[in-house]
DNA sequence: CTCGGAGCCTGTCTGC
DNA sequence: TGCAGACAGGCTCCGA
């Protein structure tokens, strides 16, 4: 589910509600989440919220000077959903994995797939994905020239690679293709300099479209408020192989791609 | 390095 | 209606 559009949703949303907020506890309730040397997390208050790659990141101050400030890291993967509210209205389903509890209110972890992951970090150094952000000021076009540089590999499975560039997910790589018209089985060191600098403002304009819409919901994404994104209703390419290209009317096609799902049109994508 | 496949999980939809 | 199989927004491991 959630790639960088949504997960900047989420951590908009709850920025105003928990920043400032004393914490009580963290709630386990699905042992799947096996969190070693769980830190002492009472006491704690949160600094900032902010988003790590597709990750959600709060940082607690420290409880005294020898034990610093700490970062709690959500990792939502698949269907991975972050629900704020009063710890009396939350809502006892089987996909309810865990509580982060404040003086007032409550962070439910909802995650169906159970793939979801939290952590714990000692300093942002360690939380910091390796993977360049799209939106930050080192993601130049020549910095993506030269990461794309001498790959082989196909253009749509290097963008899923979150070492290199975090944020892109399997929606938003379909989409970007098509935005800058190139094919998804193009070698990544095949582009030219006008392709690179079209997939450039494609990832941005992209993801910065599918924030503004509070990103994309086929069925499980939610904010924090248990509402969905809009940005599926303006999805040129994924998930509409057999309908035409909105940009020349021939037909969008499906391709299977290391096991997952490709959408291009084949007449504009060269 | 890159690929395909399996695995981690549950739920939903399709076709027989 | 029942049931098997495919598929799903992420990511990691394995062997080739």
């Amino acid at each position: 589910m959630p790639e960088l559009p949504e997960v900047e949703t989420i951590v908009r949303q709850l920025k105003p509600l928990v920043t400032g907020r004393k914490l009580v506890s963290l709630v386990i309730l699905d042992p799947k989440l096996d969190i070693e040397n769980k830190p002492v997390l009472k006491g704690r208050k949160v600094i900032e919220v902010r988003r790590l790659g597709k990750q959600v990141g709060i940082h607690l101050s420290s409880l005294s000077r020898e034990k610093g400030s700490l970062w709690l890291l959500f990792h939502l993967r698949m269907t991975g959903r972050l629900i704020w509210n009063t710890c009396r209205t939350a809502q006892k389903k089987k996909s309810l994995r865990a509580k982060l509890v404040f003086d007032r209110g409550c962070i439910s972890f909802y995650d169906t797939r159970r793939f979801g992951v939290i952590d714990f970090f000692h300093t942002f150094a360690e939380a910091l994905p390796r993977g360049i952000d799209p939106f930050s000021p080192g993601f130049t076009r020549n910095r993506l020239a030269g990461m794309l540089d001498g790959s082989s590999q196909a253009i749509k499975p290097w963008l899923l690679r979150q070492d290199r560039l975090t944020g892109l997910g399997n929606i938003y790589a379909s989409e970007t293709l098509f935005d800058s018209c190139i094919d998804p089985r193009r070698p990544s060191g095949s582009l030219n300099v006008l392709e690179v600098r079209r997939l450039h403002t494609s990832v941005k304009k992209i993801l910065r479209r599918a924030i503004e819409n509070c990103g994309t919901t086929f069925d499980s994404f939610q904010d924090t408020r248990g509402k969905t994104g809009s940005f599926q209703n303006f999805l040129s390419v994924y998930g509409r192989d057999g309908e035409p290209c909105p940009k020349c009317g021939g037909q969008i096609v499906r391709l299977v791609q290391q096991g997952r799902s490709t959408f291009f049109c084949p007449r504009d994508q060269k």
